[in-house]
DNA sequence: ACAATATGTAATCATGTAATTACATGAATA
DNA sequence: TATTCATGTAATTACATGATTACATATTGT
C-alpha cells in the first residue's frame, strides 16, 4: 500500500458489486473453492475467476492450492490500510463520528448561507 | 447511501488519483472555483470538470454557483456511510485495530500451516 | 490409461472510461 | 454593446473493463 496505483487497485475491486459480494462469502466461509464460490452467482463461472483475478491483485483475496481445487481466503490488510491513511488525512472531519456528522452540519449550512 | 449502486458510484469516485487528488485539495481550500482547482494539475481544465462531474455524481463534491465562477466543496458523508456499512459487515475484525492485526496475523499462520 | 472433476487461459465482443480539441453559454466590466 | 473571463457541452479518440464461449491444463479416481 505503498504507492497511490496499489491504493487505486483496492478501490477499483471494490467498486463492483459482485467483487464486494465475493468478499462476504469468503468471510462468511473462508478456504472456500472457486467452483463453489462461483455457484452462488448467476453469472458464469469464468467471470468469477475474473473478478477474483482483480481482488487478488488488489490484495484482498488470497489463495492455496489444495489438490486439483483451490482455497480461497479474505484479506482485509489493504482496506485497513486504505482506512488509515484516509482517517490520518482527514482525521480532523471524521475520526470521530460526531466531530463528522458535526461538520457535515456545518457545511450544509455555510452553503445555505452564501447561495 | 442505499443502494448498492451508490457504493459502486464512492468506490469508483475514488478509484483516481487525481479525484483523491482533488478531494484533497477541496479539503485543504474549501469553496475554490473549478479554474484555481484546475490550476494544481498538468491535464486539461476540462478533464478536471469531467473528473468533478463523477465527484458530484457520487456525492462527494458539492457546487454552487457564485456569479461567473463555482465554488466547490468537500462532502465527506459518502465515505462516511460507506465505511460504517464497512465497519458494520467487518466489524468483528477490524472495528478495533489490534483485533485485525491479530486477524491478519492468524489468518497467515492458517495459510501457512495448510500449504 | 481413461474418464471425470476443478480450475485456468485465450480470443472475442460490447460497453464504459479518460482525456483531448473545438465550440458554446453566461456573467462581469470597459 | 462589445469583450474578456469562467465555465460548460459535444464529438472524438484511445484504452480499459465486464462478460462470454471455446479450448487447455492438471488432479483425482476407476
Amino acid at each position: 500500500m505503498n504507492t497511490s496505483e496499489d491504493m487505486d487497485l483496492v478501490f477499483q475491486a471494490l467498486a463492483h458489486r459482485t467483487r464486494r459480494d465475493i468478499l462476504d462469502l469468503l468471510r462468511a466461509e473462508p478456504g472456500q473453492a472457486v467452483g463453489h464460490l462461483a455457484s452462488n452467482f448467476d453469472v458464469s463461472r469464468i467471470n468469477i475467476i475474473n473478478h477474483l483475478r482483480v481482488l487478488e491483485t488488489a490484495g484482498l483475496v488470497i489463495s492455496e492450492k489444495d489438490g486439483r481445487s483451490r482455497r480461497l481466503y479474505l484479506n482485509l490488510m489493504p482496506i485497513q490500510m486504505v482506512y488509515d491513511r484516509w482517517t490520518d488525512r482527514y482525521s480532523g472531519y471524521w475520526s470521530d463520528r460526531l466531530a463528522s456528522l458535526k461538520y457535515g452540519a456545518e457545511q450544509a449550512t455555510k452553503l445555505k448561507g452564501t447561495s
